[in-house]
RNA sequence: GCUGGUGUGGUGGAAUAGGCAGACACAAGGGACUUAAAAUCCCUCGGACUAAUAAUCCGUACCGGUUCAAGUCCGGUCACCAGCACCA
C-alpha cells in the first residue's frame, strides 16, 4: 500500500480529540511534567516554518514523557492584544477583536495541521475578559502594595505608533515595533517598581536551569555595580554627591562633572558667569534624543561652569566643575569625579579640555592613555592609600569615608522601573480612578473585569492621550472610595503584562474565583521546561520573574522562581541564509509543506535541520531526505514477519537505539536522535526483514517526531493493542547495548595502523596480543623497543615504540 | 569597548568524559531499471601523491603548548554571530 499522509493525518489527528489523549489530568498522582512554549501572538501573516520548531521540539519531549507515564500539560494559548492587531483594525476599519479572532482561527488550524499534542481544552487569550480579568487583578495587588504608581517622566514616545514605549521597546533610537523615531516626550505613566526585586532577580538565577548566556543577559541588563557615593563640598558651601565604582581613584580626581540637567545648577543661577553659556548646552542637550546623547566614539562637549569650585574631601585642593552630556542624570547621582587617569572618558574629557592628569594608579602610562586595569595596579600619589592594591585601597578608602562620615558603600543598578502605560486602545483597561479629592484609588476586585468600552475609532489621538479618552461615558464614573464624581485612567497595559502570568493560568483556566487554584498551582509550578526564542530572554523573561516573585511575595504562587529550565531554539531563516520576511520574499509557509510531504515530513525535518540551538537556513531540497526515510519507515511492512522479541542479530542496535533516542530527546539533540533512527532503518534493511515486537519498538521511538504515521502503521499491523499514544516507551539494557565483538583501532606512536576485531569485554593482554599478531603492526613494532602500550576497552590501542639502542 | 557564544567536506551537521574526524542527511557524479522522465535501488564522494577502493603524507580558522593520544584541554591571534554599551 502507498503512503498517503493525507489521508493517514487528518484521521489520526481527529482519533487524538476525540479521545482526549492529549489533556492533563485532573488530580493525578502521576508525577507531572510541564512543558511550556511562548504563546504566539497571532498576526495577520499566519505561520511561518520558523513557528513549528519549538512546538515541535516541545511536542516530541511532551509525546515521550507521556508514554514514560508522567501527566504532562502541554498547553497553548493566544498572547493577542497589541499593535499591529490595532493598526490592522484602524487601517480596515474592523474591530480588533473579530481581527484577533480571524488570526486566532488561521493559527490554530495551521498548528493542529501538524498534529502537536497541546491541550487545546485550556486554550487562552488575553484579550478574553475572563482572562484579562486576572490580569488586572494582578496590577491591583501590586497597586495595593506600593509597587504601582504614578509619575511625570521624560518617556520614549514613538512617533508612528503615537505611543509610549519602556526603554527596553526602543532599539537605536527608533521604535522596536514600526523602526519609527523615538523623541521624548514628558507624561504622567503608571510605573511598576521592578527596581525593587533588581537584587532577587540577580540571586535567584542561581535556582535555575537557563543557558548560561541567558543567565549573563538577564545580569547585564538588570547592571548591578558595588561603588560608593562621596559627599564634595563646594566653595558655594553646597554638598555635590557623586558616585564611583573606583573609590581608590579619589585622589587623581582633577575635576568634576555633572549633567547638564543636575538640579544644582538651578541653585547656582546667580552664582555661574557664564550662565548663558550653561543654558545654551542645557538646551541642546534636551533637544538630544537618548540615542543621539549616548551614542558611542563621539566627541565629548562641555560646558565649565566659572565662578563656582568643588573641593576634594582627601585633599582639600579645589577642582573645576563641567556640565556634559556624557553624564546621566537617571543614574547614580547624576555627578561623577572625573579621573582622567584612570577612566578613559574622563581621560578624552581631560585631554579635550587640557585638564591635569594624575597618576594614582602605578602600572600604565596615563599620558597615553588611561589605566584602568584593576587587578595589577599599585597605589601612588594617593596619601594614606599608596602602597596598596586596588582591591585593597577600595576598602580602605570606604572605611575612611564612612568614619568621616562623607561617604559610604553604595549599589547601582542600570534597571530603571518599567513603563507601564500605553495611550492604545487595544490592551487591557488599567483599573483605576481618579478622584480629585481620593487621588488614585483603585477599583473594587468585584468590578472585574474592567472591560474595553466598545469606541468608534481606535486612532490615537495626536495629543498623546489613548483613544479611551474620547468615550466620556466611560470616563466619567464615580469614585469608589467617596462616591464623589471621578474618572476613569484611560491608559492600557503594555503586551508585555499578559504574558508575564499567563504559564499561571494554564494550570486550572476555566477559574473563576482566582487565578488558578492553590492545588492547581502547587501541584503544576514550576513549569519544568520553558523553550523560546533568544529575543525573549531580557525583556518578557524579566518581566514575568518579576511578577512571579510578588505573587510568591503575596502568597499567591509557591516557588520563587516560575522556570525550573529554559531552552533557547534558533531561528529558522530563509534559503538565502536571511531572515524570513515578507519584503525579502523568502518566507516558507508551513501549509504548502504539509500538503505537498505531510505534517511527520515537516516535524521530522524541522528537528533534522540542525542544531536545535543555533539558526539554521531553511532547504526546500533537504526535506526529501525525511519523506524518503518515512516511506522506508512505511516499507518495512513489506519485509514484515512474526517474532515477540527482538532477534539477537539486532538486539545491541535496538539498545543503543533505545538508549540514544530517549537521552537525545531529553538534550535537545533532535537531530542526532532522528540520524539514530535513521542508522536502525539502515540496519534492519541489511538484515532483511523486521519482525512485530521490533517494528512496534521502531514505531514507538519514532512516534514523538513522527505521530500519524507510527500510529497507522501501528493500527494496520497490529502491532499492540492500543494506540500508540496509550502505551509505553520502551526500555533498555545497558548491557544489551555493546555487541558481542567490536572494531578497535590499532595505532602505534599516535598513527593508525590497522583494525582488528575482538570481544568487546576482551582483556588488555589477549587485545594486545592480537594486535602484535597484525602484520601491518607488526611490521612498524618489530624490532624496535616498546615504550609504552594504552588499551582503552572496545575503542583504541596505542602501542609506543623507539628505535632499540 | 564589555559579556556570552561560534569557527569541522560542495551544503546542513555528527563526534558521551582527551581515544578511529566527517555519523546521519542534502547536493553532485557514475551505474541499474524505464521507450523516456520521475520515483526507486546500487556504487563513489575532505585534500595531495597514485593505475589503485595498495602504501604514505596533509587536514577540524591561525600560531604555540600539555599528552602515548587534541576538533575536544591550556596560552595567544584572527574572523563571525548575539546581547549590552559614555551606567562613572
Amino acid at each position: 500500500m502507498k503512503y498517503d499522509h493525507k489521508q493517514i493525518e487528518p484521521k489520526w489527528q481527529k482519533v487524538w480529540e476525540d479521545r482526549g489523549v492529549f489533556h492533563a489530568e485532573e488530580n493525578s498522582d502521576k508525577e507531572k511534567f510541564y512543558a511550556l512554549i511562548e504563546f504566539p501572538y497571532p498576526s495577520g501573516q499566519g505561520l511561518h516554518v520558523g513557528h513549528p520548531r519549538p512546538y515541535t521540539a516541545l511536542d516530541t519531549v511532551a509525546r515521550k514523557r507521556r508514554l514514560q507515564g508522567y501527566n504532562v500539560l502541554y498547553p497553548i494559548g493566544w498572547d493577542a492584544f497589541g499593535l499591529p492587531t490595532e493598526n490592522y483594525a484602524i487601517k480596515n476599519h474592523i474591530h480588533p477583536e473579530i481581527v484577533t479572532k480571524q488570526n486566532v482561527a488561521r493559527f490554530k488550524s495551521q498548528i493542529q495541521s501538524l498534529g502537536i499534542s497541546f491541550d487545546w481544552s485550556r486554550e487562552i487569550n488575553t484579550t478574553d475578559p475572563e482572562y484579562y480579568k486576572w490580569t488586572q487583578w494582578i496590577f491591583l495587588q501590586l497597586f495595593k502594595h506600593g509597587l504601582a504608581y504614578k509619575k511625570e517622566m521624560a518617556v520614549n514616545w514613538c512617533t508612528s505608533c503615537k505611543c509610549v514605549l519602556a526603554n527596553e521597546e526602543v532599539v537605536n533610537g527608533t521604535c522596536e515595533r514600526c523602526g519609527s523615531e523615538v523623541v521624548r516626550k514628558v507624561k504622567s505613566q503608571w510605573m511598576l517598581k521592578i527596581t525593587e526585586y533588581a537584587d532577587r532577580l540577580i540571586e535567584d538565577l542561581d535556582l535555575v536551569d537557563y543557558p548560561e548566556r541567558v543567565k549573563a543577559q538577564q545580569k547585564n541588563w538588570i547592571g548591578k555595580s558595588t561603588g560608593a557615593e562621596v559627599d564634595f563640598t563646594t566653595t558655594t558651601g553646597d554638598k555635590l554627591t557623586i558616585y564611583t565604582t573606583r573609590p581608590d581613584t579619589l585622589y587623581g580626581a582633577t575635576y568634576m562633572v555633572i549633567s547638564p540637567e543636575h538640579p544644582m545648577i538651578e541653585k547656582w543661577a546667580g552664582i555661574i558667569e557664564n550662565m548663558d553659556e550653561v543654558k545654551d548646552y542645557q538646551a541642546q542637550a534636551a533637544r538630544k534624543s537618548d540615542f543621539e546623547r549616548t551614542e558611542v566614539a563621539k566627541d565629548k562637549t562641555g560646558v565649565r561652569l566659572v565662578g563656582v569650585e568643588a573641593v576634594n574631601p582627601v585633599n582639600g585642593k579645589n577642582i573645576p566643575i563641567f556640565i556634559s552630556d556624557y553624564v546621566l542624570v537617571s543614574y547614580g547621582t547624576g555627578a561623577i569625579m572625573a579621573v582622567p587617569a584612570h577612566d578613559t572618558r574622563d581621560w578624552e574629557f581631560a585631554k579635550k579640555f587640557d585638564l591635569p592628569i594624575i597618576e594614582v594608579v602605578k602600572g600604565g602610562d596615563v599620558e597615553k592613555e588611561a589605566f584602568t586595569d584593576c587587578a595589577t595596579g599599585i597605589m601612588v600619589n594617593s596619601g594614606i592609600l599608596d602602597g596598596l592594591s586596588v582591591e585593597e585601597a577600595k576598602k580602605k578608602i570606604v572605611e575612611f569615608l564612612t568614619e568621616k562620615g562623607i561617604g559610604h558603600e553604595k549599589v547601582n543598578f542600570k534597571l530603571r522601573d518599567w513603563v507601564f502605560s500605553r495611550q492604545r486602545y487595544w490592551g487591557e483597561p488599567i483599573p483605576i480612578v481618579y478622584c480629585e479629592k481620593c487621588g488614585y484609588v483603585p477599583l473594587d476586585e468585584s468590578e472585574l473585569p474592567l472591560k474595553l468600552p466598545e469606541v468608534e475609532s481606535y486612532e490615537p489621538t495626536d495629543n498623546g492621550e489613548s483613544p479611551l479618552a474620547n468615550i466620556t461615558d466611560w470616563v466619567e464614573t464615580t469614585c469608589p472610595h467617596c462616591g464623589g464624581k471621578a474618572h476613569r485612567e484611560t491608559d492600557t497595559m503594555p503586551q508585555w503584562a499578559g504574558s508575564s502570568w499567563y504559564f499561571l493560568r494554564y494550570m486550572d483556566p476555566h477559574n473563576d474565583k482566582a487565578l488558578a487554584s492553590k492545588e492547581a498551582i502547587e501541584y503544576w509550578s514550576p513549569v519544568d521546561w520553558y523553550n523560546g526564542g533568544m529575543e525573549h530572554t531580557t525583556l518578557h523573561l524579566l518581566y514575568s520573574r518579576f511578577w512571579h516573585k510578588f505573587l510568591y511575595d503575596i502568597g499567591v504562587v509557591t516557588t520563587k522562581e516560575p522556570y525550573a529550565k529554559r531552552t533557547s531554539h534558533g531561528m529558522i531563516l530563509g534559503e538565502d541564509g536571511g531572515k524570513m520576511s515578507k519584503s525579502r520574499g523568502n518566507v516558507v509557509n508551513p501549509d504548502e509543506v504539509v500538503d505537498e510531504y505531510g505534517a511527520d515530513t515537516m516535524r521530522m525535518y524541522e528537528m533534522f535541520i540542525g542544531d536545535f540551538e543555533k539558526a539554521a537556513p531553511w532547504k526546500t531540497s533537504s526535506i526529501k531526505g525525511c519523506r524518503r526515510f518515512i516511506e522506508r519507515y512505511w516499507n518495512l511492512q513489506n519485509i514484515l514477519i512474526d517474532g515477540d522479541e527482538i532477534r539477537p542479530e539486532l538486539e545491541s542496535a535496538f539498545h543503543r537505539t533505545i538508549k540514544k533516542v530517549g537521552d537525545d530527546i531529553e538534550n535537545l539533540k533532535f537531530n542526532t536522535a532522528i540520524a539514530a533512527l535513521m542508522a536502525l532503518i539502515n540496519d534492519i534493511a541489511a538484515v532483511g526483514s523486521i519482525n512485530k515486537k521490533e517494528l512496534s519498538i521502531f514505531s514507538i521511538l519514532l512516534n514523538p517526531f513522527a505521530p500519524h504515521v507510527t500510529e497507522e502503521m501501528n493500527q494496520q499491523c497490529a502491532l499492540g493493542s492500543d494506540i500508540i499514544a496509550a502505551q509505553k516507551w520502551p526500555e533498555y539494557d545497558e548491557s544489551k547495548c555493546v555487541e558481542a565483538t567490536v572494531e578497535i583501532a590499532v595505532q602505534v606512536n599516535g598513527k593508525i595502523k590497522a583494525k582488528i576485531n575482538v570481544p568487546a569485554e576482551c582483556d588488555e593482554e589477549t587485545a594486545l596480543n592480537t594486535a602484535k599478531a597484525d602484520e601491518s603492526v607488526s611490521k612498524f613494532i618489530d624490532g624496535m623497543s616498546i615504550v609504552k602500550e594504552i588499551y582503552v576497552k572496545g575503542k583504541l590501542i596505542n602501542i609506543v615504540v623507539k628505535p632499540m639502542k
